[in-house]
DNA sequence: AACCGGGTTTCACATCATGGAACGCTCGCC
DNA sequence: GGCGAGCGTTCCATGATGTGAAACCCGGTT
């Protein structure tokens, strides 16, 4: 639950522990070409992780064969198998086809950008976004993070989770990103129970200037929150809360579609 | 390009060959938690691979300590960093930025399922599904596959891609879905020979009763079919021909939005 | 209290991954 | 057109490293 994972930005540079070696090495590949935006070649993967290139090459023959990677002409990306692996990862699976539709019926009445958020490791990760053409703006990707007390799906995850959590997100979080960006844990604390109290949670440029949205937590049959769904506009024209029922009541249809499923992280 | 995965269906008994053999171990692994449908046990695992328990416990850890599993009270779960590290597959992650805009578009104006493929390893994968509330129908899934002559998508790839793609693709098929599947090489060469002429491909309860489909191809900007995009209902009140003009206008537009990105797969 | 089926730990053994050295190749540069 | 810088690739003697039988712990069932 606590379990930090080492970062994944920057140089891996084979800072991950395992028992067996040869996996923390063949890891410590995919983390550099994960990385790399996933592409690289073996040269660099090399030189990123400081392992020599005989043996990189070893690795990567098993990981082609596999299909964990794929090779082109002069470069080496992440293969399609890991993309099939990752759609079966349970607990995104359930979340993601529970909460789809009511994403498109939110994306419909507002033609705005939908979120669906689960926290992971003290960070948002994005399991799901719907987006229209004029949206070049949002600096979200399904499968990417973001701190969580600088976004509406992180404050609405975090106020309905124990202390330590929030704990370990603001140890996550890193630098503000905004100049409204929440970097005490105090104001957090009091911006949290704000939420409690009303239920939705706001994000005033907090995470990108000229971004605002309004966000709503998912919980599950067990009563735990589970994920966070949100509806994310320019500051300009968007006026997030106008959209506060209906992320709400999106947000309560996706509970009852949920299967019975452990809160799991 | 030809590389034909193990299937991923059954049992997984350690029948893929790496050169490093503690790798070949760990994929096993994964494999058999991915055909178990995303969740299993130690024991199960090591009954399913044929490794012994210690073995099996010790590449479970490793795999925990990175987060391609993940622990619960008495099951192992494919773990959210698989997740985060399929969403990065280039190829995907492309087609789907470029697509979702235009897939949202086809969706608002028919309210039906809509699906973008591509090709693996003679396969249909599914990159991307919308789908409103009523369509529990649908056997498709995010990552999931399905045998390309069965389905719309999967002719529209197929109608554009050289012969021995159709050869690979007729072999990995598998039995029929439904009384009207494409079994034969021969009517599958004229069933193409029709796509190309008319641009679209149909699917008249082919891959599953009751289920009928439009299918347009996406090219990229060298020209190659890169992806199959579709609209799929009922065969009762839907009229795949109605939504012909409509897929085609989306896979246009997908085109034209598509970076210059090398076929890949 | 004996049993069973899960997960875990230990440790002597030899299998297996290791990586320095050397190779062929294709560029780009003088 | 020859030279060198970088790339991916192959070889193979060496010992570090993964191995898995055996034994163990624990909670539930008989």
């Amino acid at each position: 639950m606590t379990d930090q994972y080492p970062q994944a930005t920057g140089q891996t540079r084979f800072e991950y522990t395992a028992t067996t070696a040869v996996i923390g090495k063949m890891f410590a590949v995919l983390d550099h070409v994960a990385a790399a935006g996933g592409q690289s070649t073996l040269a660099r993967i090399a030189a990123a992780t400081g392992l020599p290139k005989p043996t990189v090459h070893r690795l990567v023959k098993d990981l082609k064969s596999w299909g964990a990677l794929e090779a082109g002409g002069d470069w080496l990306r992440l293969g399609p198998r890991l993309f099939e692996l990752g759609q079966l990862v349970p607990h995104t699976r359930n979340l993601r086809s529970a909460a789809l539709p009511f994403m498109q019926d939110l994306y419909e009445a507002t033609h705005e950008t939908i979120h669906l958020g689960v926290l992971t490791g003290g960070h948002v990760v994005y399991i799901e976004k719907i987006t229209g053409h004029h949206s070049g703006a949002t600096p979200t990707r399904v499968g990417g993070r973001m701190p969580a007390p600088y976004t509406g799906i992180g404050k609405v995850l975090l106020a309905y989770l124990p202390g330590d959590a929030v704990d370990v997100a603001v140890r996550a979080a890193g630098p503000p990103r905004t100049p409204t960006s929440i970097s005490s844990r105090d104001v957090l604390s009091q911006a949290l129970a704000t939420v409690r109290e009303r239920g939705v949670a706001f994000d005033q440029e907090e995470s990108q200037p000229g971004l605002v949205c309004v966000a709503a937590p998912v919980f599950d049959r067990a009563g735990a929150v589970v994920a966070g769904l949100s509806v994310a506009g320019p500051a300009g024209r968007f006026t997030p809360a106008r959209f506060e029922a209906a992320v709400l009541t999106a947000a309560h249809g996706v509970r009852r579609t949920l299967r019975a499923a452990p809160a799991g992280g």
